[in-house]
DNA sequence: AAATTAAATTTACACTTGTAAAATCTAACC
DNA sequence: GGTTAGATTTTACAAGTGTAAATTTAATTT
């Protein structure tokens, strides 16, 4: 089991919807797309089509449709896609793009103070 | 200026390359890609003429090859690419990603606290 | 049971990507 | 100046993507 599957740009909006929420329609899903998407209820199927023969989705009919159902977990592909972006970009030095973005993002001071215990934590977990 | 092309992954080794060393031959390209890529010298060709087509590289004659140099720089595209990882995975929230790698990676107690520092550093520019 | 109709499946088509082979160009050598 | 060897450019082709329209299937309704 696990190996994930490649989730291409489009269908991870998808599978977002998906995993917020299942099972779930396929007009379910048309609905609950960012509105900024713009797909007609065709591509929609479309993806879920491709979804379903990548295995990262399964469906079980119920009426005239389907509920779809996630076959990979959401940490997984998080985990598969951070990988993989990791290794194009940082050549794999997770830790500088770490850093990096440590760098530009401007946190306030609470995320500041949270960060900091993250890493409290990390010390004594080597202890 | 600056809308960065979209690369993709191979263009990625190739860019990676030429942004380590520029002026750079096709040839050279070659000679320097990590060694379990193993591209026909026709496939490095191909990437080098798409990257041109994009823009994303230019040449210059010399004798009777090419030199290249970037066109985009590193820090452009590192920034374009990562936006759009975290667009994708994360739905933008950068922090969230940040905060994932945090806990995921396995940090030595020096790591740990060079980012404490900083985080310090962050605090200090807010005062 | 036939007709309707909403949903899924198949087909389509252009563009990108990975992977080169074939063709062409041209700087350099004789 | 013609030949050649090395380099670039063009062409190729299958798989993946974005974007749907056309077709088929099957649950509902009459």
């Amino acid at each position: 089991m696990s190996d994930i599957p490649r989730i291409s740009e489009s269908e991870w909006e998808i599978m977002k919807v998906i995993w917020k929420q299942n099972p779930i329609t396929a007009e379910q899903i048309a609905a609950q797309l960012p509105v900024e998407i713009e797909w007609s209820d065709q591509t929609v199927r479309t993806f879920l089509n491709r979804l379903l023969k990548k295995k990262a989705i399964r469906f079980e009919r119920s009426g005239r449709s389907y509920l779809y159902y996630p076959m990979v977990s959401e940490t997984e592909c998080v985990k598969a896609e951070s990988k993989s972006f990791v290794n194009r970009v940082f050549g794999g030095a997770a830790k500088l793009m770490v850093t990096n973005f440590l760098e530009e993002v401007d946190w306030s001071e609470k995320e500041i103070e949270h960060l900091k215990k993250i890493l409290e934590g990390k010390k004594e977990e080597k202890r």
